[in-house]
DNA sequence: CGGTATCCCGGCCGATACTG
DNA sequence: CAGTATCGGCCGGGATACCG
């Protein structure tokens, strides 16, 4: 299993060169880079426009410094989002999303949106699900 | 902050009923059951078909049976999946996705298919990064 | 087969302090 | 403002054993 190529032979994207379903892929990285619990948020807050580290702070509610700065690094690193710097004093500097980024996040989005849209019904399905675990 | 609505004041989408930007918002939990680790992968292999405890754990590569026992709980619980038991022996489950499931795994998917198929473009970027990082 | 219970380790992550 | 450094807790998650 090399970098170029991951196939998993037990999924039907067999033949697919990067394939999430296979544990070695990168693919599996960048995936849960996108989707992970700060960096879906941080990409998500960056469609609307470039923001600045502290701006961005505030955008996603809950995010310390630490895990904010690990994931535009990490963001940066795949590609998705372009870090401009200014050197002036006090220093500034701008984050936004590449092309490539942008493309990722609609469909992440969409993804969002869609889940926000349908809480109503999933808080539903928890209670019942909690109704009936909780007469056992 | 109930749980009905949370707005972000900070958000563009400041008004939306449930905002995951916002800490305490249950949308929040929700996507991450869906985009997280093993929920991702889980419902990504359930969107072919209904399967099986062991099937599932054979396709989702990596996954131990104690967390792909958690997620399917937690995508149970969320309405995503539904489980059916067949009083048998040896017994048999089979794990299929609901109808919200399947309108969520689409965007999901949707999303997955996309990283994967730009995975050779972000590999260049990684590259580049570590290049220019490795230099200083 | 389809799980649950228990143990336990590594690393995710928050808090705090510090730097340019 | 825009981070890095360091410490420590806590919990995600793997390993193993066990049950119906």
């Amino acid at each position: 299993m090399d970098e170029t190529s991951c196939t998993a032979e037990l999924t039907a994207d067999a033949d697919l060169p990067f394939n999430v379903f296979s544990k070695a892929c990168p693919s599996r990285r960048t995936l849960e880079d996108v989707t992970g619990r700060w960096g879906s948020l941080t990409l998500g807050a960056l469609y609307e426009g470039s923001l600045r580290f502290n701006e961005l702070r505030r955008r996603v509610d809950g995010v310390s410094e630490k895990m904010l700065s690990q994931t535009l690094h990490s963001l940066e690193r795949d590609g998705l989002v372009h870090r401009e710097a200014q050197p002036t004093n006090p220093p500034r500097v701008d984050y936004e999303l590449s092309p490539l980024g942008r493309d990722v996040t609609e469909r992440l989005l969409s993804l969002i949106h869609f889940v926000e849209d349908r809480m109503p019904t999933v808080l539903e399905a928890q209670q019942s699900y909690d109704v009936a675990r909780g007469a056992l």
